[in-house]
DNA sequence: CTGAAAGCGCTAACAA
DNA sequence: TTGTTAGCGCTTTCAG
């Protein structure tokens, strides 16, 4: 049960062609015999041969696999909702392809040599990365590399060549918005980090939207996406602006907190107060009530990545994307 | 800075040695004299040299990768914490070495059909198998394509040779034995699949646990792990058998669905009816009340999983794992 | 349209 | 302790 597979010289000898000839059967080259062709298919079938990955790529100098890399020091920042949607996205084009999948997160330091040596052996003809924090060394030496890069979201530093995006701003504004078409117009808002892309251009749309209005946008309070900084920024909000009427909070981490803390102050959602979250996890359908957000197309952002770095690998032509948000209203807002 | 990495041979032309003694410098074999050594890996600096992982494999015959193999049908399933933490358990181990990862969901017919390649074409040198369904085809595959295989979970039809369990049994005792000990003395059930290992080993575990107290076993509802079929099975649970004072739930989303269900019927939680759930899903943190639920080792069992195929690898001895689960007691019991 | 042969970059066996 | 060389299995010229 452990037999070595059969190689291309077996194949060629039963067929009674040249090896040549099969491997131009194989990578369906023209220029075969209709003869020939069928000689060496009937042998491939009998024998049950597969090709030798590795002998091929030695060969092609192709390594045949991409690479999806993750880049964060907090281990606990692979383990969410997020993470796993990106991956059945990029499973979904992989699958098409004959590609091999490679994972590498790189949490620690010797995680980040790892991944160096990747790109500077050539194991993966392309790379996926998701960087999760500013200025992330990974994504400097992967563009560096000469390997082809597809990055999944920006930056604020440094916008990478080829990346694909979520529209964090417009969803902001959509979420604004919504505020506003249900009469409200003491809207505040709690922030994420506003070292982040998405942090800031979250906080973008939301001005953007207010402006539109000719409302005021200075009821703002700062966090840091985390459930903890979303109690602390409704607190600030309630003490500096107590005749706030709605709230758009940048994540639905901070609006779980939220929420909670507009309970403990007594103050009825959505009736006293509106709340619109951001990214549509999982447990925003549990919260009480269940949280008005902004779903992020996360799967697609996956495909596209794949397609994209697909078509660089190709020398085909691509474009840098922002897949559209949309608002999942539910009963906070 | 596409300039193609040096090769063995041009990092001993440069030492002014054999390719013999670079390879046994970089592989650091015994019988190289200090001098040559030390030339070598001065060269090997000045050059950047970084082995070809491609040669090397086919010289050697072994790929210097495993796989993760994820069997489901339903790609939603992929779309979960569980895998997340998985990932990051195996990720931890294959960090310390110099393997890569990869990754196959084998969702589709293709997804499958690229996974019989990879165990035939000997792409990877081992294979971790979650095998979501029963009777599933790829565990076969795998076993029988003689590359080492470690299965996460078991199935019913089949204890695959080498696998890394959670003790379902063991963790359904410990709930069941939590209502006992809150002096609840009519406990109900809902059941998961009872196709699968978990499902009846979960129920299992219940039935000893009150078999041991000498109380009646017979409040029992049949779902398949869907926060749906939670709440019919509650509903069932309610009709049949009004008296109920706890039920231990085989999964965090039936418990949600029963938790709805009790609300509605007016039956305070924990006072009237004590509630236990199984998975420690985010979720359950965020349910009302907070669901008492019983942990699983998921991370671990991807570090577990791991650790077993590099063993059989190696040919060292191993032996299959069941892991501990423990009760997280929150307010619903 | 086909066959022969020279690599791809590395390891490993054998000589020296 | 070192150098030499024959592969590993496939692709790809180059002749024919």
């Amino acid at each position: 049960m452990n037999s070595r597979p059969p190689t291309l010289d077996e194949v060629a000898q039963r067929a009674g062609v040249s090896t040549g000839t099969v491997s131009r059967v194989i990578n369906n080259a023209k220029h075969v015999s209709k003869k020939s062709r069928e000689a060496v298919e009937r042998a491939i079938a009998e024998l049950g041969y597969v090709p030798n990955k590795t002998a091929r790529s030695l060969a092609t100098q192709q390594r045949g696999a991409i690479a999806l890399a993750i880049s964060s020091d907090d281990p606990a920042l692979f383990a969410n909702q997020f993470f796993a949607e990106v991956i059945t996205g990029v499973n979904a084009i992989v699958e098409e392809t004959d590609l091999e999948l490679m994972l590498v997160l790189a949490a620690s330091e010797r995680g980040r040599a790892r991944f160096a040596r990747i790109l500077r052996s050539r194991s993966a003809d392309g790379v996926m990365l998701l960087a999760l924090k500013e200025n992330d060394p990974l994504s400097i030496m992967a563009e560096q590399s000469g390997v082809p890069v597809v990055h999944g979201g920006r930056s604020l530093d440094r916008t990478p060549q080829w990346y694909v995006d979520a529209d964090n701003r417009g969803g902001a504004r959509l979420a604004t918005e919504h505020l506003l078409s249900l009469g409200r117009t003491r809207i505040g808002t709690i922030t994420g980090e506003l070292n982040t892309h998405a942090g800031v251009a979250r906080y973008l749309g939301f001005r953007e939207a207010l402006a539109l209005s000719g409302l005021s946008d200075e009821r703002v309070a700062h966090g840091d996406f985390s459930e903890a900084s979303g109690m602390a920024g409704m607190k600030t909000l309630l003490d500096d602006h107590p005749d706030l009427d709605a709230v758009f909070v940048a994540s639905d981490a901070m609006a779980a907190g939220a929420l909670g803390v507009l309970r403990d102050h007594g103050r009825a959602v959505p009736e006293d107060v509106a709340v619109v979250g951001f990214n549509d996890i999982v447990t925003a359908r549990y919260t009480q009530p269940a949280l008005t957000t902004v779903h992020q197309p996360i799967e697609a952002l996956g495909r596209e990545m794949t397609r994209m770095l697909l078509r660089l690998i190709n020398n085909e032509q691509v474009t840098s994307l922002i897949l559209p948000t949309e608002l999942v209203v539910r009963d906070s807002a």
